[in-house]
DNA sequence: ATTTCGATGTATCAATCCGATACATCGAAA
DNA sequence: TTTCGATGTATCGGATTGATACATCGAAAT
């Protein structure tokens, strides 16, 4: 859950913890404030695990800090990089990277069936804010898992909410509960047109950059659309 | 957080633990699944903590009543007692009531000041489906707060969403939430417009029944009237 | 100039919640 | 008769949270 948002952003370019929340906070709605009990041990999970590399940057007291940066000149870099929002000093810093194993593992969540629990407007809203590195059909496929989610909840929800025993708060909150989902459902059929679209363009189109959402992105789809369907565990 | 909810149910009337989570799921449509690996946590937390008391039904006789903190072989004293220990056991059910102490508890609880943090939509709607428990100052006050919150929100993701380097899919994610937010101060502005509404009829009416919402709750907003706003631990 | 204060930055802790799983009974369909 | 789904209680591992701790930095206040 955590590890496709931290992965997504570190997809983009490296950061250290910190950042990644403020990204986290700040970019995506989503998350609120992610805890630091949350962030840091899940990025020592990911280290663990080989999907991302750290490199930690010059501690100056106490703890001898294990110097194996790569880097040497700090102070140096520090002044070159001042135009940037990211550039810190030698304070201690550990800057994540995604490796190529975090790659696979990083498509790998993403494609993967989001979960039909407690949150999954989170799991879906994650998925649908890194949906541009989705090949076009798993796109589709995401947007109409969640339709036919929401549909079932609205559907259930009907059933049992037309108990007539419920108390008026009780009850505007059911209806307005009701509402948000059609919203909801709406925009994902706004989303899902917008997508059809997309696809009967680029198929009309030939091959032309008609599924690239976001040009910027080097992967734009092509990386998924080629790998097998059932890539390995 | 899950306290509340279960306290507020056995409130009405008492219940055992399936049936919580039945109720919650299907009257409340929050709380889509409660699982079990939180509910009975909770159950033992409020039964050791003496906010609910528990009778055991399905004995032929109550004699066994286990101590009920007997945690050395459960498993073991089920087989135990399918294979011919105490027989003819019905099935067996702990069926918990709230006590008097469980009673404050909830009403401190509902009184209490909902966490800012990630899940706040939990928390609101749970606090606004026991509203009726509510001294009609209260529910304005919860209902305030949560505007507050909201449009506090907002403002922030305004700030934030400004942004113009977001891809399609973020951007429609975010515009879609900001959306949903206006809906829910719309929502909320409504009920609020009501509540006045309500307490100015009451106050020109007298004391009728005029802030009493549902007629089968005897407390109906007495009893916290009256309760000091620091009330003790 | 020095203190104060908020933002940056990493980290851990207890409590809580979830999903999966196990065990067991029951009524009804197959 | 067996099978199957609903009912019912319970535990476990793992993930997340909120609180807390510690430390440095930049800038405003004194």
């Amino acid at each position: 859950m955590l590890d496709l948002a931290i992965l997504g952003l570190l997809f983009e370019q490296e950061m250290h913890g910190y950042e990644i929340r403020r990204r986290l906070r700040d970019e995506l709605g989503l998350f609120a404030n992610i805890s630091f009990g949350s962030l840091y041990p899940a990025l020592s999970r990911l280290e663990r695990s080989g999907a991302v590399a750290v490199t930690e940057s010059g501690g100056t007291s106490s703890a001898p800090l294990l110097s194996t940066g790569s880097l040497g000149g700090e102070r140096a870099g520090l002044r070159a990089r001042r135009s940037g929002a990211t550039l810190g000093t030698k304070r201690s810093r550990k800057v994540y990277r995604i490796t190529g194993q975090g790659r696979a593992l990083f498509e790998q969540l993403l494609e993967g069936e989001e979960p039909a629990g407690a949150d999954d407007a989170r799991s879906f809203g994650l998925r649908l804010a890194f949906a541009r590195h989705l090949a076009p059909s798993a796109r589709l496929a995401l947007l109409e898992r969640r339709r036919a989610q929401l549909t079932r909840r609205l559907a259930t929800d009907l059933v049992r909410a037309s108990g007539d025993r419920l108390d008026v708060y009780t009850r505007s909150l059911v209806e307005h509960s009701t509402e948000s989902t059609e919203h909801d459902i709406a925009w994902l059929d706004r989303l899902i047109d917008a997508e059809r679209q997309k696809q009967a363009a680029s198929r009309t189109d030939g091959a032309r950059s008609a599924d690239s959402t976001d040009p910027s992105d080097p992967h734009s789809g092509d990386a998924m659309t080629s790998s097998s369907p059932t890539g390995a565990s």
